[in-house]
DNA sequence: TTGTTGGCTTTAAGCCGACAA
DNA sequence: TTGTCGGCTTAAAGCCAACAA
């Protein structure tokens, strides 16, 4: 089973996918507090951000040599003419290609100013999200689908089939469809039984195996089937000469009346304690049939029984749990997403009953080498240089924004940055609000004081607001969530004012509803 | 099998790998007529040709908006810091790192210009190169060595072993270790038989599959094994029951005094032309013996003989060809560096007797999409902006040079583009040599006959010798290789000088000893 | 409820020989 | 001499169930 692609690597200018990728999904896979300025509204771009996210893309800080460039402020008020949403064809990293155009200081003037806090995020209601376990994305097995997100999300099953079973096809951000067979797993089990003649046995059902049928000449070894613990004299209760633990001549009809085939059942029956009869089980309509005795069965399977249990109507074990699976097709999908225990995917449900399906990477070390073709102090100066022309020239220029890897957005709503630049005294001491991502993708909140209000960097950027307002989070992560940072992402105000230690990304509202606690 | 890395993804400033990386492996990469500038020399450095490598790395040419930088000249005269070379981690695509200071104008007054050419491309001596077939990527098989090649390069076989084999172990750019299974397969073969007793009958020796012998109870099927085109009716000499085409009781000692294991042979023999006479083959000391015939054997394999052939003295086939492969380990490589058919393995065996692996990609369309962070324009004006800057500060500045992927080299000897821009009379209908590299890493020489002279870009680029210098050169690879489009590459006086059409990379050297016609 | 492990089946990978270009 | 293919062997992938956390 291959994935077939529909847009197989159709570039457009600025080298992302021609067409536009589904916002929903691009979304779910940003993350809940990433969010994206509308078209046609205006927008502030921090060079610095810009520059921290070329930084971490790159691995490796500037060496200096950066020329200065007096034309670029570091909050450069640009109209935003588009956005579009792309994703990595490599990594499926999602990122956001931003097309900006500074505005000149008569247009600035045009004082109207839309609240507009930009998109919130649309996060899908029908969807999940599973960080991948060691088992999910070893060769050896499919993907364990937890119970609740799969009645939620995916089809419901017929269970009226043996087993209940569909495929499912979903479509990641690039329009690649992938299939994979989805099952319910019924674990056929002898639920209850009822023995009828005799009495202070212990007994054993064992399944034979296809396989073991099939060998239709020499021995069928139950040694491993569940006897090993048992008296290892072994005989038939038909009379056939038995040997340890290997009944000769199984199969080819040399048990009389029955024609052993995979999926039978082997009934094992201690007699007087040091020896093992053995015989072969037919199963009819429910029951099953051992020498003279006879079994009511539902749900046949591989079952013991003590001998205390053997008088009367047993019911032997419960039920073996039911779990959803895919199965096939799911390892091709982790090969070629190259997927990792702890990286996580999603599935959504739309309302056009399309399966979409995402993934996220985990925060293993990325090892990404992009520029073999331009040195990394002359991607600097480009970004610099690029935003530095087209504010000289108030020409239109092109950014990207890729959330998972940048420490904070550079590019935010106009009005959403006035409110929390201007209209809010920042003080020191003020307690403030932040919204962190777990790794389950939903949201959590933690509460700050702000230490400091200073210039990030006086020499290149001064009168900054970028990171502007320091405050001490110590190993925060780990109070949220014990195992592994978390990536907390973009929400209600910029992250672009909090010079926080110790967090990669996080963000800062202002707390709701109480006043700011001023200690200075 | 593995690959064991030794320097596994150690990055240093710029990206590269830590360590200087082989210098034969990747020139031998690169190819022959890629040739580097020697440190501390003084360079020529075209800003036009790094645009151009940046426009085909990202398969996209500037759009406009890009500034004008008026301190940074077409020719850009620079002393040389440093050149290292690296090869991408994903890839293995082979770049060099430079290092680059302009010269002021008082520094370029000191007149002493020593001769220099650029380190020569030295070719290995002891190499092969091999562009990869079908068989060689796929999963199926191994990797045939053509002969001379492993003959030259490979260190020799034991010859006395059966078959001859050895462990060859090979180091890629990244100096992680191949390990290859190579062997000397030769087909066991009937070469010589002597039949004694019998005549008149067509006999033939057929080999027991080792599956067979174990499945040892049941049928032994003969069919297909070289009998399909013989009489149905098959007997055995020992008077055993034997089917049609199939012989009953073959193994577990059923035949007596024969012990059959696989590897033994059937020997099969036409019985008066409507039968087969079927009986084991006992192989001792060179002798077959089938019942009371007794066969001289060196080589013993599979093998015919026709009726005619079966008296006296017997030749009966030829050996089968010997050759050389590469099995156990070689798939492992194949996936690893994702190789394709039409891309190029290349085997070193250098001075120090160590065996050195590179690779070639083939001329498939590069999905490369190295830019989901920063756009193709600000990447222009960085490396833009990054010269002018060092030009007006005379600072250092650092550039990536991908010979495989670029047009034309950008950073040339200050020697050899005086040479050849000032001391050598370009003028139209001159007629050139230029230098090709196969798709065999060899060289080819073609003449052509230069037709105009003019500024590329006269706007932006007024006075540049970037390629000012015209050829029509109309599917000049065609010419040269029959199949798919050569990679021309450098050689003695830079290509930068020549634009011609319908050729992607190509060099150019003035007719040696021959003066140039001048038509014009 | 679900992560992991063992047993067995099925599929793919891989080695050898054959044959033809 | 070497590219490709068929047959057989070996190794890996993959399905099912068991069991425990």
């Amino acid at each position: 089973m291959k994935p077939s692609p529909a847009s197989s690597g159709q570039q457009d200018d600025e080298g992302g996918e021609k067409r536009c990728l589904n916002s929903e999904l691009w979304h779910a896979c940003a993350g809940p507090l990433v969010c994206l300025p509308n078209i046609d509204t205006r927008v502030v771009y921090f060079a610095q951000g810009h520059s921290e996210q070329v930084a971490a893309s790159t691995n490796k800080e500037v060496e200096g040599h950066i020329p200065n460039y007096p034309s670029l402020p570091p909050q450069l008020i640009c109209q935003l003419h588009n956005v579009t949403m792309h994703a990595d064809p490599e990594t499926d990293d999602v990122y956001a290609q931003m097309t900006l155009q500074p505005l000149s200081l008569e247009e600035q003037k045009d004082t109207y100013i839309p609240i507009d806090m930009g998109v919130p995020s649309k996060q899908p209601t029908n969807y999940f999200c599973k960080t991948l376990t060691a088992s999910d994305t070893s060769t050896h097995g499919g993907f364990s689908v937890p119970r609740r997100a799969a009645e939620k999300v995916f089809p419901p099953l017929d269970f009226s089939l043996q087993p209940p079973a569909q495929e499912l096809i979903a479509r990641d951000l690039h329009e690649v469809e992938w299939k994979f067979r989805h099952i319910f797993r019924v674990c056929h089990m002898l639920k209850s039984a009822t023995r009828n003649n005799r009495s202070g046995e212990a007994w054993r059902l064992i399944s034979v195996a296809p396989t073991k049928v099939r060998k239709s000449c020499g021995l069928l070894d139950v040694a491993g089937g569940g006897l090993n613990s048992w008296p290892s004299k072994v005989a038939s209760s038909r009379g056939r000469q038995v040997g340890t633990r290997q009944i000769n001549g199984i199969g080819s009809g040399m048990l009389e009346g029955v024609a052993l085939t995979g999926g039978n059942f082997i009934m094992a029956v201690t007699k007087e304690k040091n020896e093992v009869i053995v015989d072969v089980v037919e199963e009819k309509n429910d029951t099953v049939v051992c020498a003279d005795n006879e079994f009511n069965v539902s749900n046949v399977g591989e079952a013991t029984g003590a001998v205390s249990d053997n008088i009367g109507d047993i019911n032997v074990v419960e039920s073996q749990p039911k779990r959803h699976l895919l199965t096939t097709g799911w390892s091709v999908f982790v090969s070629a997403k190259r997927l990792v225990a702890g990286d996580s995917v999603l599935f959504i449900w739309n309302e056009n009953n399309q399966l979409l399906l995402g993934i996220r990477h985990g925060n293993r070390p990325q090892t990404v080498m992009p520029s073999s073709f331009l040195s990394c102090d002359s991607m600097h100066i480009g970004l610099l240089a690029a935003a530095a022309h087209a504010a000289a020239t108030n020409s239109r220029f092109t950014i990207f924004y890729n959330p998972r890897a940048c420490p904070s957005e550079f590019v935010i709503p106009l009005s959403k940055y006035i409110k929390a630049a201007f209209h809010t005294r920042v003080s020191v001491g003020m307690r403030f609000r932040m919204l962190f991502e777990t790794e389950e993708s939903s949201v959590r909140r933690y509460m700050g004081t702000i230490t400091g209000i200073c210039d990030l960097d006086p020499v290149r950027w001064a009168n900054s607001h970028w990171r502007s307002v320091k405050s001490p989070l110590k190993s925060l992560t780990l109070r949220i969530k014990g195992r592994r940072a978390s990536l907390p992402a973009c929400a209600i105000v910029p992250s672009s004012l909090l010079h926080a230690y110790d967090v990669h990304r996080l963000d800062v509202g202002l707390v709701n509803g109480s006043p700011p606690v001023n200690t200075a």
